[in-house]
DNA sequence: CGCATTCATTGATTTGGGTCAAAAAAACGG
DNA sequence: CCGTTTTTTTGACCCAAATCAATGAATGCG
């Protein structure tokens, strides 16, 4: 079944314009390339539309291709036999998928908005990659960076209430929806959340039954406003900062 | 109260004696360096003893120094305020500790067991990968590794129950100290916890009741064996890998 | 060796969050 | 615009795991 989302519908394959016009350039792993090497990279890579819902890889899966999300959002998930699932990773403008390096993926990345990428195949990236230190050290860099976060989720996962999780939750979001530019609201404190309920409860660990609940009640207590499903207020971030 | 562990004692301090009688040369980062490159690497870093208890970093504080363990096994930590600790990482022979191009730690890290480290000045080792593309390869070859440990981590801490947890606790540790060599035990259906209860709850994210119950009930249902607290002998691994 | 301390087990009780079920509200499609 | 489908909310109930409280076993030390 899942099989039927496979991306290799031509039609989505658009030739690589310039990078130089490229709005997270600076901030993805090509950023610290110049303008040669970066033509080598523009010529093993393309890039692709991929619309909300469509799987990119699959756990367990071999994972031909590596991509740099250029605008969009995507999500990693780890699932059981059972069909339980957990958000393991989320991945914004600038980062990068999969494993370099690796044979198979060992998450399922999934597009949660229609999104934009730049696709290499994975044995033609590694080759640049490892003649390219500087890429890679960037590659490094980011990924230490990744691992800082999930470790850091590892603890709400693992030791925080469900009233904590949800706290934690929307300040995180409040912050990285707006450094990383994904909507055009100015003010931080009004966000759209790119999820429904139930990828919330995925990635907090919860059940959407839970995590809606929260919602109302931090409502009805005045620290956040919901004027539509996906979009939230805080109206009081010391007050949810101290339930985080 | 932390502050008194600090490793500043100089009786702990040994001149960094020949890589090449290193046991775990060969899988740590050091691994693909020439003589001349591993000589380098030498004259930056030291060898050093550390306690079991002991930690070398605290979360949130400036990390001037980056790790390998050489023997023994450390933990990663993850806490709140009022006390609460999520173990998010293990780190066992061969593996790196810290963050390189960092400056603040995000967890902390203790000694689980006496352990040999070999220690290097961030800024220093910063340095060194910098200009030693193949170092920085296999580091980040390692990091990516870890992340994917991790991430599969999260599913467990926000998906499984107590005893599925328990179970994949006990199948996992059955891999990873069998394949680490952490005991001489050659047999890896039997092998020695390096931690304590408490510490497999917080590597959890459950009780030290939980996991205690959970232990006695695998043990009541013939499981498992436990010969003395630390010593954990699997005895249908079958039926410990289905309720994992 | 015996006392003290730490660590693990076991039992009784509580509770946070899950499950099940239904209603309400949005979103969609013709 | 209306019926269908999907998503979210709300309510009633339950249970797995937490908490609280002892007891029992190891370990360490004077």
């Amino acid at each position: 079944m899942l099989q039927l989302h496979r991306l290799n519908n031509p039609s989505n394959v658009i030739d690589m314009n310039q990078c130089s016009a490229c709005l997270i350039r600076n901030r993805a792993i090509c950023a610290d390339l110049d303008a040669s090497e970066l033509d080598a990279l523009n010529k093993i890579g393309h890039q692709q539309q991929i619309e909300r819902g469509r799987s990119l890889m699959w756990e367990g899966e071999d994972a031909h291709l590596v991509a740099n999300v250029i605008d969009g959002v995507m999500k990693l998930t780890s699932s059981l036999e059972d069909g339980r699932e957990q958000i393991v990773g989320l991945v914004y403008p600038s980062d990068f998928i999969g494993r370099p390096y690796g044979t198979t993926s060992a998450q399922t990345v999934t597009a949660i908005t229609d999104t934009k990428l730049c696709v290499f195949p994975r044995s033609a990236f590694d080759d640049f990659a490892k003649s390219h230190p500087r890429l890679e050290h960037k590659l490094l860099d980011k990924t230490l960076s990744e691992l800082d976060r999930a470790r850091q989720w590892m603890l709400l996962l693992g030791r925080k209430s469900a009233s904590e999780k949800i706290a934690s939750f929307l300040l995180e979001m409040s912050e990285r929806l707006a450094e990383k530019g994904c909507t055009d609201i100015p003010a931080r404190s009004s966000f759209e959340l790119p999820f429904g309920r139930q990828q919330v409860a995925d990635i907090l660990g919860l059940t959407i039954e839970t995590v809606s609940r929260q919602f109302t009640r931090l409502k009805k207590q005045g620290l956040i406003d919901l004027p539509d499903r996906r979009t939230v207020v805080i109206l009081d971030r010391e007050a949810l900062a101290v339930e985080a």
